[in-house]
Parts: C-alpha cells; sequence; structure tokens
RNA sequence: GCGGAUGUGGCGGAAUUGGUAGACGCGCCAGAUUUAGGUUCUGGUGUCUUAUGGCGUGGGAGUUCGAGUCUCCCCAUCCGCACCA
C-alpha cells in the first residue's frame, strides 16, 4: 500500500483551498463571526520555527471555528517598518524598501507552504503607503482631538540607533534593541498622551474588561502603568535669589508629614540646575550624579549622597525650617522630582539622614510598641501602627491619618490629594528614514501645521541606496532637499518638512483594526470593523506584554473617540506562547555548530566533518548567533508541514517553551503514516453511507463509545488551548482504531469511528486530514465538513469498574452498574475477593461510596 | 527588595469538584520483520523487593475515610519590575 506522501499531498490540497476561496472571510453573513489574530510578523528573512509554532495556533484555532459554523476572520501581514531593514541596507548597499518587500515575498511563499487557512486578500504590509496614508490620517485626527502634542522634554537618546526611544523601550538604562547606555537630550518631539487614559487602561485590568487575559500579564501593565494615591503639595522656600518660592512634591504618605526632616530635589531637578550655575561644587556633585549607573548591580552598591542647598523649605504643620538637598536617589522622572523625607519610615531616607546627621522622627508606632519609648535604629519602620509626636494626628491608626492629613492640607490651601502614575506619555518621534513620515510642516510663522488631507499620504521619498552607509536619519540631509522644503500650507512661505518617522510601534497599534475593514478613503468602515472586532483570540509573544499590548490597547481608545469603532479593548482573549528552544553545540575550538553539523549520540555528540567531539550545551531560545536553530522548509521537505506543525503543538502546553528534537517530529511522521495506514482500511466506508444499526455488538458498542468520547474531548481541549492533550486523545483514539473492521455491521461504526479521526486531525494536520478524507469518500472538503456532534448518550457506560480502597490503599475493583444503588456497590466491594483479604481479622467501621469514582472501605 | 509563577519517572508532560498518580509522546529494554543498520510492527518500562508486599508528586507539619490537588512553614528554580517617594 502506497504511503502518505506528504511532497504531493501538501501543494495539491493548497491548491485545492485556494481555488475554492476556503478562507475568506465574510462570505457568510448568516453565521456568527470569529476573529483569530497571531501578532504578525516582522519580516527580517526567512520563517523561523517559532512563527511555526505561533501560526499553527491559531490556525487550529481558526479551522476549528470555522468547522463549528462561524465565519472567520484570520488575515496575515507584516510589520514592515523599523530598523533592522536601514542596517541590513547600511551593511549590503541595498535599499531597505527592496530589503523588506523582498523578505516579505520570501515568508509568504513559507507561511503558504504551511498550510494556514489565512484570507490572504487582506494581507498588506505596514509600509505599503495604502496602509500608512490612513496612519497619518489618524495622526491628524488624533491631533485635533488632543490626543497627541508636541513638546520640548528630556528624551531617551540611543547613541547606536542615532534616534529617540519611549520610556518602555528603554531596558536597564540601555536600548532595548541596540543595548547602548541611552543618553538624555532635551528635544521637540511628538507624544501621544496615553497618561490621559491610564486610569482606563488600569481599571479594565480589574473590571472583568480582561478576563480573557493572562493574570501574569495584565499584573506586569498594572506595575507597569503604576497607580499611587498620595498628596502633591508645595514646601514655600526661603533663601536669597530663587528661581521658584515653593517646592512642589509627592508623597504617598503625607501621614508622616510630621517626622519630616529635610526635602530632596533629583540632580536633574530645576532647583539643583540653578544652584549648578553659580556654584561648581554642585555642578561637580550632579555630574557624579548622573554618571551612577541604573542597573540593578549600581543600584545595590550606590551609596544615599547628597549636596546642601542654601535654602530652606517651611514645614506646614510645625513652621520649622527644613535643609533642602539634593539627593542621588530621587528620580526627575516620578511625580515632582522632589520629595519630603521622613528617615523613621522609609529606608531611603533613613540611610541618608544617618549619613548626613539628621533628625530622624518616628511618628508610626508599632502596635506592640511603647510611644513613649519607641526609636528608629537601622531599619526604617514601614508597618502599622498609630501616629505619635504628630500633633492633631496623636493616636490616630496610620491609615485614618492619611486622608486627615491630606484634608488638612487641602484646608491650608498647600496642596492635594491626587493619584500618580508612573506611566508617562508615549514619545513617538524617530529619527529615521524607514518609518511612516510624521504628516506636518514646520513654518515659522504658522508653527507645526497638519499636512492638508488632499495631500496625502506623505510618502517617503525615494533615495539613492547609497544614503543609508552613512549613519543617521537621510530625511535630513541634502539629498531630500526638495522633499523637505515645501510652502507652508497655511501661509504659502517657504517651510520645513517634518522629517522624524513614527516609532513602529504606532504600525502595531491598529492593523488588526485594518484587517477587519480597509476601505479606500479611510482607515477603517465602521460598521464592517464593528462586526469583527475585537479581535477573539489573540496570540503572540510574552515579550511583547507591556510595549505593543499597552500601546494596541490606548491606540484602540482613541479610534473609539474618533468614531470609528465602538470597542475600546481590542482583544477579548489574549494567549501568550512559549519559545521554541534547541540544544547548543560547540566544537573544541568554541565555535558554535548548527544541528545539522552535529551527530547526537546519545548524551555524547560529535562533527559530522571529521567526528570531533562536540560540547553539549544548554537548551536555550533558537537564536541565529547560537546556530540552535533548524529550518522550517527543511522539516517539511523531510517530513511534510503537517507533522512540523502538529509536534509545535504535540509536546508541551502551549504557553511553555517546547524543545524542538529530530526524534519528536520523528513522532509526528509516525503519527501522519499510521493515521493514513488505518484509514485506509475503510476506503469508501463513508461514501457507502450504511445506516447505523440499531443493536450493536459490544466491541463495536465499545469503539463508538471511544469516538464520541475523543469527539468531545478534543473539541474541549482545543477551545481551551489544550493542544497537546488534544493530540495526546488522537494518540489513544488512533490506537483504539488499530484493529477496526470495515465489513457488515462494523461498517457504519469505521465510517464514525475513521470521519472522526480525520475530522479532529484536521486542524493539526489539515493535508494529511483532506487525503484522509478522499480516501474514506468524504463529501467535499474536509476543510469545509462541519465537525462532528457528541452524542451524549455514548458518554456513559453500561458498566463501570470502581477502585476499592481499604483505609486509603487501592486493593481491588469491582464492576457495577454506573447508577447502582449505594448498598449494592458496598457489598459488591465488601465481597471482592482482594478486598476480603485485606478484611480479614478487621471490622467494618465505615464503607464511602462516590458514585462512579471509587470506594473506600474504613476498617480497624 | 517587591510582585507573579513553577516544582510529578531517564526526558517533555497527564491527572473534572480532593477520589485508581504517571495518560500520551520521547528515550530505553526485549521480540518480530529486514542481508545488516535504519525504517516499521508487537510487548515491557516510577522505585525497592522473595511478594498477592512496601515506598513514592521539592522538604516538613496539618485537615480528611482519602491530598499531586486544600492550609501553614521551609527550600529551589524561572519570569517581570526595581532608589517609584
Amino acid at each position: 500500500m502506497a504511503r502518505y506522501n506528504p511532497a504531493a499531498a501538501e501543494p495539491k490540497w493548497q491548491k485545492a483551498w485556494a481555488e475554492k476561496d476556503c478562507f475568506a472571510a465574510g462570505r457568510h453573513s448568516e453565521r456568527p463571526k470569529y476573529y483569530v489574530l497571531e501578532m504578525f510578523p516582522y519580516p527580517s528573512g526567512k520563517i523561523h520555527i517559532g512563527h511555526v509554532r505561533n501560526y499553527a495556533m491559531g490556525d487550529v484555532i481558526a479551522r476549528f471555528k470555522r468547522a463549528r459554523g462561524f465565519d472567520v476572520l484570520h488575515p496575515m501581514g507584516w510589520d514592515a517598518f523599523g530598523l533592522p531593514a536601514e542596517n541590513a541596507a547600511m551593511q549590503t548597499g541595498g535599499h531597505p524598501k527592496d530589503w523588506t518587500y523582498g523578505n516579505i515575498e520570501v515568508m509568504r511563499e513559507q507561511l503558504k507552504r504551511m498550510g494556514l487557512a489565512i484570507d490572504w486578500t487582506r494581507e498588506f504590509a505596514t509600509c505599503d503607503p495604502e496602509y500608512y496614508v490612513h496612519q497619518q490620517r489618524l495622526f491628524l485626527e488624533f491631533l485635533k482631538k488632543d490626543f497627541v502634542e508636541r513638546r520640548e522634554s528630556l528624551v531617551n537618546w540611543d547613541p547606536v540607533e542615532m534616534t529617540v526611544l519611549a520610556n518602555e523601550q528603554v531596558v536597564d538604562g540601555k536600548g532595548w534593541r541596540s543595548g547602548a547606555p541611552v543618553e538624555r537630550k532635551s528635544m521637540s518631539t511628538w507624544f501621544f498622551k496615553i497618561t490621559d487614559r491610564a486610569e482606563d487602561l488600569l481599571d479594565a485590568l480589574d473590571d472583568g474588561r480582561l478576563q480573557g487575559w493572562p493574570a501574569h500579564v495584565k499584573e506586569m501593565q498594572r506595575n507597569w502603568i503604576g497607580r499611587s494615591e498620595g498628596l502633591m503639595m508645595s514646601f514655600p522656600l526661603s533663601g536669597d535669589d530663587l528661581p521658584q518660592d515653593k517646592l512642589p512634591i509627592y508623597t504617598t504618605r503625607p501621614d508622616t508629614l510630621y517626622g519630616a526632616s529635610f526635602l530632596g530635589v533629583a540632580p536633574d531637578h530645576p532647583l539643583a540646575k540653578h544652584f549648578a550655575d553659580q556654584d561648581p561644587d554642585c555642578a561637580a556633585f550632579i555630574a557624579e550624579c548622573q554618571a551612577q549607573g541604573t542597573s540593578e548591580a549600581d543600584i545595590e552598591k550606590a551609596e544615599k549622597k547628597g549636596y546642601r542647598l542654601p535654602v530652606t523649605g517651611r514645614h506646614p504643620f510645625t513652621d520649622e525650617e527644613l535643609p533642602v538637598y539634593i539627593a542621588n536617589f530621587i528620580l526627575m522622572q516620578y511625580g515632582t522630582g522632589a520629595i519630603f523625607a521622613c528617615p523613621a519610615h522609609d529606608q531611603r531616607d533613613l540611610d541618608f539622614a544617618r549619613k548626613y546627621d539628621l533628625n530622624v522622627i518616628p511618628v508610626v508606632c508599632p502596635p506592640d510598641a511603647d510611644p513613649s519609648s519607641f526609636e528608629v535604629a537601622d531599619e526604617a519602620y514601614v508597618g502599622p501602627g498609630s501616629m505619635m509626636m504628630s500633633g492633631f494626628l496623636d493616636g490616630l491608626p496610620a491609615e485614618e491619618a492619611l486622608p486627615a492629613a491630606i484634608k488638612k492640607i487641602e484646608e491650608m490651601g498647600w496642596g492635594e490629594g491626587t493619584t500618580n502614575y508612573r506611566l508617562r506619555d508615549w514619545g513617538l518621534s524617530r529619527q529615521r528614514y524607514w518609518g511612516c513620515p510624521i504628516p506636518i510642516i514646520h513654518c515659522d510663522t504658522c508653527g507645526a501645521v497638519p499636512v492638508p488631507d488632499d495631500q496625502l499620504p506623505v510618502s517617503l521619498p525615494p533615495i539613492d541606496a547609497s544614503e543609508f552607509k552613512t549613519p543617521g536619519n537621510p530625511l535630513d540631509r541634502e539629498s531630500t532637499k526638495s522633499w523637505r522644503e515645501v510652502p507652508c500650507p497655511k501661509c504659502g512661505d517657504m517651510a520645513r518638512r517634518e522629517t522624524d518617522t513614527m516609532d513602529t510601534f504606532v504600525d502595531s497599534s491598529w492593523y488588526f483594526a485594518r484587517f477587519a475593514s480597509q476601505p479606500e478613503a479611510a482607515p477603517v468602515e465602521k460598521a464592517e470593523a464593528d462586526a469583527w472586532m475585537p479581535v477573539q483570540q489573540y496570540i503572540g509573544g510574552i515579550e511583547h506584554a507591556i510595549l505593543h499590548l499597552l500601546y494596541a490597547r490606548y491606540f484602540t481608545r482613541n479610534l473609539k473617540d474618533c468614531g470609528y469603532t465602538d470597542v475600546s479593548e481590542p482583544f477579548t482573549n489574549l494567549f501568550t506562547q512559549g519559545m521554541v528552544t534547541h540544544a547548543t553545540f560547540k566544537d573544541a575550538e568554541g565555535n558554535w555548530l548548527f544541528p545539522e553539523q552535529v551527530d547526537v549520540k546519545g548524551k555524547q555528540a560529535f562533527a559530522v566533518d571529521g567526528g570531533a567531539e562536540v560540547a553539549v550545551g544548554p537548551i536555550e531560545k533558537m537564536s541565529k548567533s547560537k546556530k540552535n536553530v533548524v529550518a522550517p522548509e527543511a522539516i517539511a521537505d523531510a517530513y511534510g508541514a503537517d507533522a512540523a506543525r502538529f509536534f509545535m503543538l504535540s509536546d508541551s502546553p502551549p504557553e511553555r517553551d517546547v524543545e524542538w528534537t529530530d526524534a519528536g517530529v520523528e513522532g509526528a511522521w509516525r503519527f501522519a503514516n499510521r493515521v493514513y495506514e488505518t484509514v485506509a482500511k475503510g476506503e469508501g466506508v463513508l461514501n457507502a453511507k450504511t445506516p447505523m444499526p440499531t443493536e450493536l455488538s459490544d466491541d463495536l458498542m465499545a469503539l463508538r463509545r471511544t469516538t464520541h468520547k475523543t469527539i468531545e474531548g478534543v473539541t474541549g481541549d482545543i477551545e481551551h488551548f489544550r493542544f497537546n492533550k488534544a493530540i495526546a486523545r488522537l494518540y489513544e483514539f488512533l490506537g483504539a482504531c488499530k484493529n477496526l473492521k470495515t465489513d457488515g455491521d462494523a461498517a457504519p461504526v469505521a465510517a464514525e469511528a475513521l470521519g472522526a479521526l480525520t475530522q479532529l486531525t484536521a486542524p493539526f494536520m489539515p493535508h494529511l486530514a483532506e487525503e484522509c478524507w478522499g480516501l474514506l469518500g468524504g463529501e467535499g472538503l474536509c476543510t469545509d465538513a462541519d465537525w462532528p456532534e457528541v452524542d451524549e448518550a455514548l458518554l456513559s457506560e453500561d458498566v463501570v469498574t470502581l477502585p476499592v480502597q481499604v483505609n486509603g490503599k487501592r486493593r481491588g475493583e469491582i464492576k457495577v452498574a454506573p447508577d447502582a444503588a449505594e448498598d449494592a456497590v458496598k457489598e459488591a466491594a465488601l465481597s471482592q475477593a482482594d478486598v476480603a483479604r485485606f478484611m480479614e481479622g478487621k471490622t467494618v467501621r465505615k464503607v464511602i461510596v462516590v458514585p462512579g469514582r471509587i470506594v473506600n472501605v474504613v476498617a480497624g
């Protein structure tokens, strides 16, 4: 008998699906809609195995939902702007555009080879002017609605990428992509005012709107937004020639105001700068602080240091004059960049106070301590307690003193209770070529003027490839002068086009909406967008837990306010899949080796070329630099796309990392062949359409039961993203079909079983399933067939086997009817031979019967 | 330091509400097929043991007829955030 031949079958069925337009969305208006989306890929060159895992998951859902009667939208596109294209251009002498579109061509073909159920008619790349023209429209609408503004501010400058980064893109003080230490620079750039939506972005995490999100992703966003309740207040300052007469501070502990012993400002606070201009020592101190690293280790060993300024602040309650210091542990970016310090109840303040010999006044007395003698030594007390040495607050529990202190400060007119967020506005300007141009013209008279709608898109000017050999933004150079110098749309005088482009995270903040609806004249058409949105299942990597997912949530709210959708949360259910890992190999010289250069024998490994021993390193995320990668095409050539897809979902739960092994994919390959061979025994059984007899032998009934239990199990598993369990069930079911007969009464039973086996396998191995469907004589395409129905009556057994325990240990088993009376079960259990043997010399104290589960005899 | 998770055979991992621990796959062992290797197929495979026995879910206690699952304490690993006032 012929074996299954994926090399022939896979292209054949891909062609058949394409010819029938099977996966075009929106063709079944009568069906409920379902939108499943995987995070679209960056066209970096080739598809890697991690993509295969990601898209295989989405594809299982798409095919499953389709078979379950949904009109499914499952699109694909390209997150195509970005710096790697410019870097590649710099290295190869090419153009970012050619590099990007070339990669897209390659990767599209690779993806198509995977046999994904994708509506390719909706494909686009974010670098297509037909896409980014709408992004420019949105930007200008946001500008009108005051969602975006231009401001001069300190920005994070990445000296390697030569561009500004958003706070989210700075990791440990370094650029997220380049790894270079980020510099602080003052520049005039555009900001999305995401902080205006901080509260709603946070509330949605907790009020059930994001129930389908993993808790840890929500937690990460919660921490990132970083809400705190506190008091914003100003201390009046005294001193000579001050730039400000008050110092605004933010605190979450206004209850400890009586414990204040000094005020502090950040090294880059305006007040500090003011004194630095006239005092070289002060300037030197600030320079020293700025040289201080921000990595974990740096912070750990960084000593608390300060510089006393010739100024004092007056305490609101005591009128005492508090000294003002520049302190190296205060951050300009948080709150107001200034604090009041209460050393007794804050460790940093305490360290500082001890060093500079400042007062330590305990004002919160721990519950078990005596207020007349309580003191703080080297450890600040941060626990609960009642107020002491605190005037009108004395005796109150700290949690009551807090609002009381705020109320008092508000009455005095010195400040007010506020909510503060760690989240800061999203700087979107990038000084790069390969991005969406910001549609603004700068005029000396009129300022920043929006490009009129009839002049959109502002397209990227054609640039000679040689320009990319020079680092920096070519849009800013001589060669693009004619593009850059244009008349002001308002006054007609010569003006300059904005040369910054948008952060590429803007591109991915609304692409999902554009997939749903793609009119020519607007970003989306509302009714059509809302028919699909929100994305009901979004799938992607955990690395986007904050950046992309937070930005997309924010952007969708803007879209809603602009009337493009009724949706404010774009992704109802989020699934974050694990990575694909692989062992690493190094030769004697310490060079990394590709897996195909290594012959693994047990725990040892040898070079294919020469046979020298190779060191087997840890199993790590696949990366080009460590060469622990496998090419999806090579796998598809050897085993077929189905086997690759199947293996990626079979071993580990999808949220966990999975290790790629050749043995694993071979197992998937074996499975495919065994399914094919098993199905081949029932050639034509579906076509015969033999009616199911009313009476069946025990064997055949058992197979029917197994079939329906498997349908039920696999259905539930897919719905709950338990792909590894669904696959385990398929293996079991295959085993149950091994010796099946196909003649006489057995024919309809075999048709049911093999039909189900084929259909349940289809979301995972769609090409194999079509081939099997054809063999069985199924009608049309397996892809178009309705998902098999469960016959509830077949889920229960006539006889169940119950384990019987004696004193909690399993001693035997009995067979009873599932609805047998408790007394009958007890009697059967006690009379069972093995059980009886263990009961010798003991008396029964109690018999616990859990119907359908277990019997436990308590004896002594 | 703060927050979140995880811990089960040689390995990846299964185990509804607390109810037969180790499904399924990989690996390994034995056998069959094959000239041989590979492939394929069949059977076995937690551990100790003379066993129709004992022990077993990171460690320790507890609740319960019964705990991988619940409670408390401890240990380890991973992830995220981090001088956030």
